[in-house]
DNA sequence: ACCTGAACACCGTTCAAGT
DNA sequence: ACCTGAACACCGTTCAAGT
């Protein structure tokens, strides 16, 4: 799946009535504008994203954007939502731990894809619409593993949770040069256990948290009947 | 549970008296800055804190505060640090689970507390040195649930990840109205899991989530030896 | 209906100048 | 060493005006 669109990356909007737009196309349309917005952050970081800027990228001066959203704000909910879209759901086939890990990684794949535009989505309310095949997907699975309505939703929360945070905290990991390691030996030296795990402390390896964390949340499930 | 912080509880800066000068001989300190970032951050949210009003609230203007940080983002890091340590360690006694359990309400509560300043805090990058006492005293009752080193690492690393991410939606959750519940029921027809969990899912109670959670994650830890 | 120019009320930060 | 005034290069947003 590839996001990047030449089609509509370094166009310039030049005046309607051209015969080769589609009809609908003769003005703005609030999902040029979100798609827009997304690329943009996706090319420049967050910080990037601006009123003006925007509307440059778009061929059209900032005071438009108005006309198709009440304020920045709404076009980085329509953003967070257009990022929610792109998750694929994996075959709903095999056995329930296998489908749940499928689902988190392909989460953690676009988290990694698109860092910038995830850490924008990650806590901003998507309405629920647009997740609800995620969560049939997800509750299914857990049905499968013999929870209880409740019980399903209180671990996909969960497990939705961690996940979300989880790839937050990588992409910032992944970010900051792993150079300030000083000398964390030296401060630990009142702390044994801490001294004891200081590598995987302080140096963690993405790759194995991820593993031991849904492994951890997926092991604490089984026969989870009371809740 | 008293977060107030004492040493610097009752102290204010010596009232640089309306809006007067600076008595002689008298200059900010690092410190009266972050506290001062906090309390406003806790006031007035962190919308609020902007180097023209910590100015103000300082008695001084906005410029001075370059004097003792490098700029804002260092100002949000103090600020961060500054909640780090509010966190109330509980007393080492007693079986490991219940240890687990009170040091992650203590952080709970700190983050009902504060929801504004720890959600500035949350993710933000904190020097290691005054996580150290929390991250002993969490290593130190997985050491007694059986893990190795590295094991605790890792499960000190997920609790935590889940932790505040869970306190990030509860703040979260808990400052919108729950109105928008709308006609989920109509659009859960082709879902059948997520129409038997509705509930639970669009109107979750952040208590049983927050014991849901955490015993999901314990139970995963016993005799989790493989990591 | 959609877009623009100009303006308002802010930002964080730099810099030269004061004490 | 610490603080200030003025200025710079931005923000999001409002509003009246254009088409």
């Amino acid at each position: 799946m590839d996001i990047q669109d030449q089609t509509t990356a370094g166009r310039t909007r030049k005046p309607r009535t051209g015969p080769g737009r589609p009809a609908a196309g003769e003005s703005l349309t609030p999902q040029e504008v979100a798609r827009a917005a997304f690329d943009l952050i996706v090319a420049e970081g967050e910080h990037a994203l601006t009123m003006r800027r925007l509307g440059e990228v778009l061929g059209v001066k900032a005071m438009a954007l108005y006309n198709h959203y009440p304020d920045k704000e709404a076009i980085l909910d329509a953003v967070a939502c257009l990022a929610l879209s792109r998750v694929p759901l994996p075959p709903a086939k095999g056995p329930w731990k296998s489908r749940l890990k499928a689902l988190c990684q392909g989460i953690r794949g676009m988290a990694r894809q698109y860092p910038s535009v995830f850490r924008v989505a990650m806590f901003r309310p998507a309405p629920p619409e647009s997740a609800l095949p995620e969560i049939e997907f997800a509750l299914s699975a857990f049905a499968d593993a013999g929870l209880a309505p409740t019980a399903q939703a209180t671990a996909y929360h969960t497990i939705r949770v961690w996940l979300r945070a989880f790839c937050v905290w990588e992409i910032e990991e992944l970010r900051t040069p792993r150079a300030a390691m000083m000398d964390v030996a030296q401060m630990t030296s009142s702390y044994p256990h801490t001294a004891a795990a200081v590598n995987t402390l302080f140096s963690p390896d993405p790759d194995r948290m991820f593993e031991a964390g849904l492994d951890l949340l997926l092991r604490g499930l089984q026969n989870w009947k009371d809740r």
